[in-house]
DNA sequence: TCGTGACTTTACCAAATGGTAAAAAAGAGA
DNA sequence: TCTCTTTTTTACCATTTGGTAAAGTCACGA
């Protein structure tokens, strides 16, 4: 899609800082006000460069946030991707959601990046949903689908499980103000929430 | 809080007809695009007034905002509230799940509203959080802690039980367009995404 | 050390956007 | 019908914001 990302693009030491420097300013800024809430002076604060400057390097605002979202894209799957055939069918699910679980906890502005996104129509992810996710997504339906005519897992629909397994593990980071409300002690919070999820899914899935 | 709210406002019918119209696109608005993503000339159209008429309605876009949220939230409330002591436990636990689930198939705009507002760290929901949500939700963990003490459920987290239970339910309505992506036949997926959470809570609760 | 290309800054600009002032129009009661 | 109030429109305005032009500055190889 975007000529930057494909066509190996060759930098400079600098550029490739400076270009880091920025992807990780907006993903600070971005995660917490959405695209439109945020604004290229925030971002060019937040990295410590002058709008101009950060002009030099991206194309707008728009190149910035497409930029950032298909480059977390393949991180994001990365926990789904892990799910191997070849392993026991309830540990790989486990092991799974504890991955996922981990992210929400280790990243959640990556969460909310996406969620921010998703939410209200995903009107910047080009194709990425149906390109990058969708096949991902069909392809370890259809694995859990075997596990269950296997008799190795509790009769599931593995759409709605995988679904049901982002929205608990990311709910934790895209809804964190919420959770800190309701739970004041965090630390404790996700022991208890990790506990919690996987003895959810524990009973769902054994056969 | 505000002014406009508390004190029984006596309106003339225009006025009633006229706050509710500008609500009603406000709440199509804001829940599609966010709050620094919506613009009054958007709500203008939406409503079918000008933007000065607006204006002479609500003193400002965020006052618009926050009283949708405020109004709201009663009704966003009202399913978790409905959860009866007297009733048997896991039938009022799934009595809640289902209600949930309805509000999310046929009021999303409201679901996302609050995603929307809550993701970007809830900057305009005042205290309402804190008196509105909280008060009710650590009323009803004591209800389900009693419940569980009594033997009437499997032992479970009652903090994290709800939080799970508004996870999966929302997401139906907050990521909808993801949902579409993976799951084409909408139709379909509904009555399936009722099965699955269904199934899903009545195995990790029944005793 | 000098020149050339890579990077940065300064000074802008046009459009969008939240909001206001004041005149005009429309209702409603006497 | 006349008058007073409520509602709506017209014409603006100041600020914010994404983006640009062009002049500077820097780094590095010859």
């Amino acid at each position: 899609m975007s000529e930057a990302t494909h066509p190996a693009p060759k930098r400079s030491r600098i550029q490739q800082r400076n270009r880091k420097r920025i992807l990780e300013a907006a993903l600070d800024v971005f995660s917490q006000h959405g695209y439109r809430g945020s604004t290229l002076d925030q971002i060019a604060e937040a990295a410590g460069l002058s709008k101009p400057n950060i002009l030099y390097y991206f194309s707008g605002k728009e190149e910035i946030h497409v930029t950032l979202l298909a480059r977390l894209m393949e991180a994001w799957l990365d926990p789904l991707e892990q799910m191997d055939a070849k392993g026991d069918p309830l540990a790989e699910l486990l092991g799974y959601i504890r991955r996922k679980m981990e992210m929400s906890r280790l990243y959640p502005r990556e969460s909310r990046l996406f969620a921010n996104e998703i939410i209200q129509g995903a009107p910047r992810m080009g194709g990425n949903l149906e390109t990058g996710l969708k096949p991902l997504f069909d392809e370890k339906c259809r694995l859990i689908q075997d596990w269950v005519d296997a008799g190795l897992l509790a009769p599931v629909d593995p759409a709605h499980l995988i679904i049901s397994i982002w929205a608990t593990t990311q709910h934790y980071a895209d809804f964190e103000t919420q959770v800190r409300v309701l739970i004041p002690d965090t630390d404790a919070a996700w022991a208890a929430a990790q506990q919690h999820v996987e003895t959810m899914f524990t009973k769902l899935l054994a056969p």
